[in-house]
RNA sequence: CGGGGUGUAGCGCAGCCUGGUAGCGCAACUGCUUUGGGAGCAGUAGGUCGUAGGUUCAAAUCCUGCCACCCCGACCA
């Protein structure tokens, strides 16, 4: 149809003089001509589905969002839900393919369990109740009841209790990638925080905690492994092991401005812990009482601020005082937590206070007033009605101003012991910059970060649950320890991106980039020297084993730049009639430097970017 | 779930207050010109105005319910 049609445009033209178009491929499997077949690194951009936008969508709030959704990489089918484009899904399977060969080398295991999972197996470890709306749940015909995996746990506790027996068996680690669903209250920043999303998550059974506690190692070793692979700047820190349970854990981060998380690190030194678990130490000693504790007149300071203002009192001499509910246990409603003015609440470590019921709540402005006769904007230690927890730095306070739990007073001068006992004393704020490392090691950095990875030693919190028993050497049945290691694969690529990117588009690390090279034709519907050049690269960089795009699409030069650039292909090869007559072709690494190459050195070139 | 906001062409928006048969930019399609940084001209196509009801001679516009989506808070890879 093609060959004789002289009329035909310059584009049909072009196509038909490159690398097997589409219809060739389809001829060719009907002939078996595999050989092309496999050339799979290789695509046209006329074959492609090469979908950019220019304008920005309005409700993409992050950089990433905004990229991925302007390369077309992501479609958005409903909140928190994304398809994968054929120009995603190549990042995507790299991200993919590197976690897979580290893991692979870890001697752990791939496999593939079921995303729909009974809920009599979430109800044996309590968890169908525990892990609450996050988890989608779903009935079938008989009306049995199911839920989407969340997470996968039980799954692999099931497979495990089925299928390992012995200690000759163990150590032992299974993982898989796969699609989970978590129904966020809200989902956001696109597959940052989406609903469905991709995660390579991987579990381990141990005849010992030792055991576990050196594959443990073996992981994070592995982990960090994986993002020096994909070249990201990253960070593992210490962390809370939350829902999921254990002891031991430790987060992945990947470092970005943007990041929901903070991180408490001492520059150049090895401490690093997410600021949920970052322990706050106390620093200096308390001073002497010099002040006489007085009821002052406060009417309009209902705030730190207020206070700091208006009555000429330093912040670090200020008290907050926060009321939340109070646990079973404590056998009170509600509790007094204090913190200094200029330090904040650590919800994390207060809800693993006896006292404090799980999840924190905070009082309401009623039922302060009911439980202690006066506002929020009043309250401190002295003549408190109700039990207090304070922070260790509030302890070696002096000379302090709190609220009097009166309305509109506020005490001044307060000291620990002569006007007030001293309460608990727990560790319950955020650490801030400056902080000592409760390591002794430097002092405290804050920086943000995207979790990607988190990896735990659950211990035998499901073996144990769902009576998960191996044989011992002496023949007896024992609950093997665990240990529980996840990554967000399709979060990685957001990331990535949030990490690597200019005011163009994506800057691509090469390990992840969706094509290594692109080859940018200069006005080659007019030039067949340009056109038999960029088809004769194509071939030679698509056998060197390059994943290369040619943009044959019969384009302005500027858009063809520009979409190269925001698709964030790190290698482009710009040939123009202009170089031909000097004998060069244009280079340009993406993020990077230009140079020119001399033709008769290309194939040099190419062999140097493979290696 | 609580608080705020938005639903009009694939994307970004105007029109709504003051009811009168729906418009702009980008993208798409056709033709000609142009071709080293997101072209120009001419033409074409595309919309149950989120949805259901109500008011009215007449509803994108006014009223009510519902739904969806987005933003701020608690959760997570």
């Amino acid at each position: 149809m093609l060959a004789g049609d002289v009329n035909g445009t310059a584009r049909i033209a072009f196509k038909q003089s490159s690398f097997p178009s589409r219809r060739v491929c389809q001829t060719a499997i009907i002939v078996g001509l595999t050989t092309q077949l496999t050339e799979e690194h290789a695509m046209k951009a006329s074959v492609f589905h090469l979908a950019t936008q220019r304008e920005v969508p309005a409700d993409a709030e992050i950089v990433s969002h905004q990229l991925m959704l302007r390369t077309g990489m992501i479609r958005k089918l409903t909140s928190g839900i994304y398809t994968w484009t054929p120009l995603g899904l190549k990042v995507l399977r790299k991200v993919e393919q590197v976690v897979r060969e580290e893991m692979d080398r870890a001697d752990s295991l791939e496999m593939l369990m079921p995303s729909v999972q009974p809920a009599e197996l979430w109800q044996e470890t309590g968890r169908w109740d525990d892990f609450g709306p996050l988890l989608l749940k779903m009935s079938d015909r008989a009306g049995r009841e199911f839920a989407f995996g969340p997470t996968h746990e039980e799954v692999i506790t099931e497979f495990a209790r089925a299928e390992v027996r012995s200690y000759k068996q163990l150590p032992i680690c299974f993982y898989q990638i796969q699609t989970k669903f978590r129904d966020e209250i809200r989902p956001r920043f696109g597959v940052m925080r989406a609903r469905e999303f991709l995660m390579k998550d991987g579990y381990s059974f141990h005849i010992d905690e030792d055991c576990m506690g050196r594959y443990y190692q073996v992981m994070y070793d592995t982990y960090t492994r994986i993002f020096e692979r994909l070249e990201l700047k990253f960070k593992a820190v210490t962390a809370d092991s939350g829902a999921i349970g254990g002891a031991v854990s430790h987060e992945f981060h990947v470092l970005a401005d943007s990041g929901e998380d903070q991180i408490a690190h001492v520059p150049g030194g090895d401490y690093a812990s997410n600021v949920e678990l970052a322990e706050a130490v106390a620093q200096g000693e308390r001073a002497e009482a010099t002040e006489e504790m007085r009821l002052v007149d406060t009417p309009n300071a209902k705030t730190i601020a207020d206070l700091v203002e208006g009555f000429d009192l330093p912040i670090e001499k200020t008290v907050k005082t926060l009321v939340v509910e109070g646990s079973e246990e404590s056998g009170h409603d509600f509790i007094a937590l204090l913190v200094r003015g200029d330090h904040e609440l650590n919800a994390v470590k207060a809800e693993k206070l006896p006292q404090v019921a799980s999840p924190l709540r905070m009082a309401g402005e009623e039922e302060i007033r009911k439980a202690i006769g006066a506002g929020p904007g009043s309250l401190g230690p002295a003549k408190l009605p109700i039990p207090c927890i304070v922070d260790r730095q509030v302890a070696l306070m002096s000379d302090f101003g709190a609220g009097a739990n009166i309305d509109d007073k506020h005490y001044f001068g307060i000291n620990w012991g002569r006007d007030v006992d001293l309460p608990e004393v727990a560790d319950i704020r955020n650490v801030v910059a400056g902080d000592p490392a409760s390591d002794g090691s430097g002092h405290l950095e804050l920086i943000r970060g995207i979790e990607v990875g988190h990896i735990f030693q659950l211990g035998r919190k499901y073996s144990e649950s769902m009576n998960a028993v191996v044989m011992d050497e002496n023949g007896r049945a024992i609950h093997p320890a665990m240990g529980c290691y996840g990554i967000g694969v399709s979060r990685i690529v957001a990331a990535a991106i949030e990490q690597n990117h200019d005011d163009k588009g994506i800057i691509w690390p090469e390990p992840m980039a969706p094509f290594d090279v692109v080859i940018l034709p200069m006005n080659a519907k007019k030039s067949h020297r340009v056109r038999e050049l960029a088809d004769q690269l194509y071939e030679q960089l698509g056998q060197a084993g390059l994943q290369v795009l040619l943009d044959d699409r019969p384009l302005r030069p500027g858009v063809m730049f520009a979409d190269a650039e925001l698709i964030g292909i790190p290698h482009q090869l710009v040939i123009g009639d202009r170089g031909l007559d000097n004998g060069i072709v244009e280079y340009r690494r993406r993020g990077g430097e230009n140079h020119e190459i001399k033709i008769d050195e290309i194939r040099n070139w190419i062999d140097n970017l493979n290696g």
